[in-house]
DNA sequence: CCGAGCCGTTCCGTAAACGGAACAGCGGAC
DNA sequence: GTCCGCTGTTCCGTTTACGGAACGGCTCGG
């Protein structure tokens, strides 16, 4: 006992949390997921429990049979990594890996007050605002440009560029960043 | 039985290539990000290869380094909820719910073929499309709206509308769909 | 030309995740 | 009462993912 591995350990007992949440939902037993999803019951059980590091393999296996994505049981509230800044607050949901370009997707909300400055990006780099709600000033610096609730904004960040909400609300938006292949 | 999906291919592959991706994307060597994330050399090169079955300690230590969700590396095409149309392969990718609306965000693929048909939605719903490769044309029944890589659509879906793909190529896509609160 | 310093891959001993079997605890059948 | 079937946990031998070191290949710099 007191063998008890790292617990400070990232997100693994939550995962087992929330595999054994799962499955009681289902009505399923220890030993018939076990089976079900061809892994050993002490495997699943130290899994549940959070005493072993599982493997892809055996996370795969036990979700499928589960139902539910791999994402479903490893996202979570601490686990995104998050970009914050003065006024501008991103959370990065998807990275698309396509054959002519990188696409990351973040949510972004930006908090009213003076403008966010991000430096220049790559050449070729585009940037595409979806606004959900609120006004938003964003664009080059020299030639921002206003979006306000369903609008749309493009522009191309390999200049120094800058966001900003419009009044006293917060802008919450979709924010799409196309990095074109080398 | 139990339209068991693929046991033994997991995507272990494809993982690798989206962490090679993103590790030459920072301009990043192997060494390197081995040293930063604290895991051997021998483990990033067979991870990267899909020569191995990496435990959740390993992916994590490398994806936080690279700075991403483990879900940006995961997230594949088996697990995650999808709509699978004649022509439209839409993959939700997230739900905001916000004080006036609920956003539903897509990961959509159009095929080329014949145009799919999607029903009229509630009053007030609108969809806001943001094209990344090939040629769209979508949009209601009697007014089709058509964009290109980098440009976007915005339609309101309370009438029959329509998804098609413009020429040979697939057309990749996000998908924002917009419910205000009634 | 040759060594220095990287690159990524392969080799190898060790640590640990794996599945099968044995275990204790519980509830119902007879 | 005993037995059975089930629960989830623990023990244990086997498999394998792990990191360090050694390796071949490539590009510089002297």
């Amino acid at each position: 006992m007191a063998a008890a591995p790292p617990a400070g350990d990232h997100g693994a007992e939550e995962v087992g949390r929330r595999i054994r949440t799962l499955r009681e939902e289902r009505g399923l037993s220890l030993s018939t997921l076990a089976r079900l999803a061809g892994v050993g019951k002490a495997t699943l059980s130290g899994l549940e429990n959070g005493t072993r590091n599982p493997t892809l393999e055996t996370l795969y296996a036990v979700t499928a049979q589960l139902g539910v994505p791999l994402t479903a049981v490893l996202s979570g509230p601490a686990g995104t990594p998050t970009v914050r800044g003065a006024a501008v607050d991103a959370t990065l949901l998807e990275v698309f890996t396509d054959t002519d370009a990188t696409y990351e997707l973040y949510r972004m909300r930006v908090s009213p007050g003076p403008p966010q400055l991000s430096p220049a990006h790559q050449a070729g780099v585009t940037e595409h605002v979806t606004v959900f709600s609120g006004v938003l000033r964003a664009g080059p610096l020299d030639a921002p440009l206003t979006a306000g609730p369903g609008e749309y904004l493009r522009w191309t960040s390999d200049v120094p560029h800058s966001y900003a909400a419009v009044g006293d609300e917060q802008v919450r938006a979709s924010l799409l960043l196309r990095y074109p292949r080398d």
